[in-house]
DNA sequence: CGGAATCTTGAAAGTGTTCAAATCAAGTGG
DNA sequence: CCACTTGATTTGAACACTTTCAAGATTCCG
């Protein structure tokens, strides 16, 4: 059931028997359909999640009213609102399911007493939120660096099929541009290749 | 000498005297004067550095040759290049010292070992990753969401005497806009002002 | 004082947005 | 399984925001 998980953690940390016994006690799973939420704007995020299968979007809607997606989360990343888990305070975010997505759930609850039981995961999410800081600032240098065009293309190269698995508003969203400029792009790609 | 570290450090872990004389013991402390690099592009980088006083940028030069700044680190921050600080990968990056400066050192050859002495330190730097990430992910939304004006306008107010510290054109790059427009910005609104 | 770095100004150009309408795809209920 | 409704994508024209370039003014520092 956690596998996932589990395999993800061995890859920083070196749990014993014992360990990972009260962690799996202290998870909770969780099925969670697509376009349900994990998290509503408003409210407190109380659990931190990892992703053991499917895709979830983290956004929030802005002044215009349009959503804009900040974060995607798949299968081996971590997805919360660290600000509003941490400090107990409403978030500003939603995160959503894109897909039918498997969760494990770590409840705030729980949360520093299965830091006590076991400091080493100090050191996993230490590495954890180092990765993911590292993802964010690379994001931030790719929109101050880059025009639309190129991180389209990018990240069409990069993730050729996580493009196809999600709708392109999605996508369009997250690269920081409209849907209507992306369909502009694509079809411009399209006439260049046609006319090789 | 460390006392700003010091001080940093207890708002977040509880270090007995022996851990302290350990992780003094590990540092180095240097003075950094202005325009002086600590990791250049192409350089591996070899410590992670705490601004006890002073101010550093972090940034890359882009396709068209120009800097373009990702960060500030100023005093009670880390700065460093986590990515090639970890992998012993050439940095992307640039940092240097935006004024004369004081910072702490944890270099390379005694970080996994400080961790091991002082494991407490994990869920510092845990907490550390944790803050820096969130402060990434606020300014991803801030470039995906709000107008270059905007930008402006809200890190002016958030930062006033930060904003006095250096160059616009410093400002400019990290707000992502070119001096040229922020200095058209600020005409703006001192004429605003003046009709009032 | 002199030279280099920084800031300002304005016109022209570019990149991406907005809005509205048409087309296409997908999910739902009968 | 089809018909219907809703959601997603496309297209194009007008517009808005920001950049580029070039020149001039200002400030800083040795």
């Amino acid at each position: 059931m956690y596998e996932v998980l589990l395999n993800h953690l061995s890859r920083y940390i070196r749990l014993d028997d014992l360990e990972r016994e009260i962690l799996v006690s202290k998870l909770r799973y969780k099925k969670v359909s697509k376009k349900s939420y994990l998290l509503r704007q408003g409210q407190t995020c109380t659990g931190n999640f990892f992703v053991l299968s499917g895709c979830f979007r983290l956004f929030t809607i802005t002044a215009n009213g349009t959503e804009q997606i900040l974060q995607f989360g798949i299968s081996g990343w971590w997805i919360c609102d660290n600000h509003s888990f941490e400090n107990n305070l409403p978030s500003e975010y939603y995160i959503q399911a894109v897909e039918d997505s498997e969760i494990a759930i770590i409840s705030k609850s729980v949360y520093e007493d299965l830091f006590e039981k076991i400091p080493l995961l100090n050191k996993y999410f230490r590495l954890m939120m180092q990765r993911a800081y590292a993802a964010s600032l690379k994001k931030i240098e790719l929109l101050l660096c880059t025009s639309a065009e190129e991180r389209f293309n990018q990240f069409t190269n990069d993730f050729p099929d996580f493009v196809q698995r999600i709708p392109q508003y999605m996508l369009a969203s997250f690269l920081g541009f409209t849907p209507e400029f992306l369909s502009m792009l694509r079809a411009k790609i399209k006439h260049t290749a046609d006319t090789n």
